[in-house]
DNA sequence: ATAGATGTTGCTGA
DNA sequence: ATCAGCAACATCTA
């Protein structure tokens, strides 16, 4: 679910509600959260207890949290996978099914006490890592101005929203690659931020085929992708915010309020909106891809 | 009811 | 070195 939006409207909770707060103590509910913290659970709750948070900074779908009062500079890594979500609580609030971690947080005004890390597919998880500089020595992500990166996310190219990317760098990237165009916008080597949903979006808003080559796209191609990546992401951002001034942090609420204005996802048979307003009939078709669905319209974005 | 699908990432082997 | 496929998991639907 949560992809470049979802996970910013999270950002920006944490931004409000955790930074600059400390640590009382850390509970690991279930281990599998912790996984890539490698010197295990109890380690991950020793480290973190009585550190205070810094900021809360975002690459991608990458979370991470600065954490004040380490040895070792290290940060607080946290992704959602498919179905982690970040809440904003007071203890007092009943656990929820699937609670994987809770934080709990020095009192602080009359703000809530918990912060706890909840996910049902258990695809995402937190664990702390150490800081790297990034590739290009600017700006790690959103919400810092530093270029410090934790390792776990050095790999990951800039995302669609990052102000120190340009078309020009997702043309030279998509042109490295030997493959199909829908696959290299969702490797988050080469552009971050984008998965399934709002990958067909794009797609289908620049009135590209998601199997293009490419090796061989064309500039005014991915000119017309990036426009159309940028615009969906932040219509998205603009659509989730409206609930992030609430006390919950919560994944589910933002991503679903976008879900009405789609265009090409989940419209399997439905006519495509843009054929029909040109006096067209077009059907929204489905293929299997990578283990999952594409929709596309096989009108408006022909494959060349 | 049972197989198949579900928004992600990282590892493995070709 | 690059790329495609699969595993990690729980739940819902066809």
């Amino acid at each position: 679910m949560p992809e470049l939006p979802e996970v910013e409207v999270v950002r920006r909770g944490l931004e409000k509600w955790v930074r600059g707060r400390t640590l009382e103590s850390v509970e690991v509910l279930d281990p599998r959260s912790v996984r890539r913290h490698l010197d295990g659970p109890q380690d991950f709750e020793q480290t973190l207890t009585g550190c205070t948070i810094s900021s809360a900074v975002r690459r991608g779908k990458f979370l991470w949290l600065g954490l004040d009062g380490l040895e070792v500079p290290a940060v607080l890594v946290a992704h959602l996978g498919m179905s982690g979500q970040l809440l904003v609580e007071e203890p007092e609030a009943e656990d929820e099914k699937h609670l994987k971690v809770r934080l709990s947080l020095a009192q602080h005004l009359d703000y809530p006490g918990e912060l706890r890390f909840v996910d049902q597919r258990i695809f995402g998880g937190m664990f702390i890592s150490p800081l790297v500089t990034t590739p290009d020595g600017l700006p790690a992500g959103e919400g810092t101005t530093e270029a410090a990166i934790p390792q776990a996310a050095a790999h990951i190219a800039r995302d669609v929203l990052d102000p120190h990317r340009s078309a020009e760098d997702l043309y030279v990237a998509l042109r490295k690659r030997s493959t199909q165009l829908k696959r290299a916008i969702l490797d988050q080597g080469v552009i971050s931020g984008v998965g399934n949903i709002y990958a067909d979006e794009a797609l289908w808003q620049a009135k590209l085929s998601g199997l293009l080559k490419t090796a061989t796209i064309r500039r005014p191609e991915v000119q017309r992708l990036n426009d159309a990546l940028i615009d969906v992401m932040t219509r998205a951002l603009a659509a989730g915010g409206t609930s992030f001034d609430s006390l919950y942090v919560n994944v589910n609420g933002a991503s679903g309020y976008f879900a009405r204005s789609l265009n090409a996802y989940g419209r399997e048979g439905k006519e495509c909106l843009r054929c029909a307003q040109n006096g067209r009939v077009s059907l929204i078709r489905r293929d299997a891809f990578m283990g999952r669905s594409s929709y596309t319209c096989p009108v408006c974005q022909p494959r060349r």
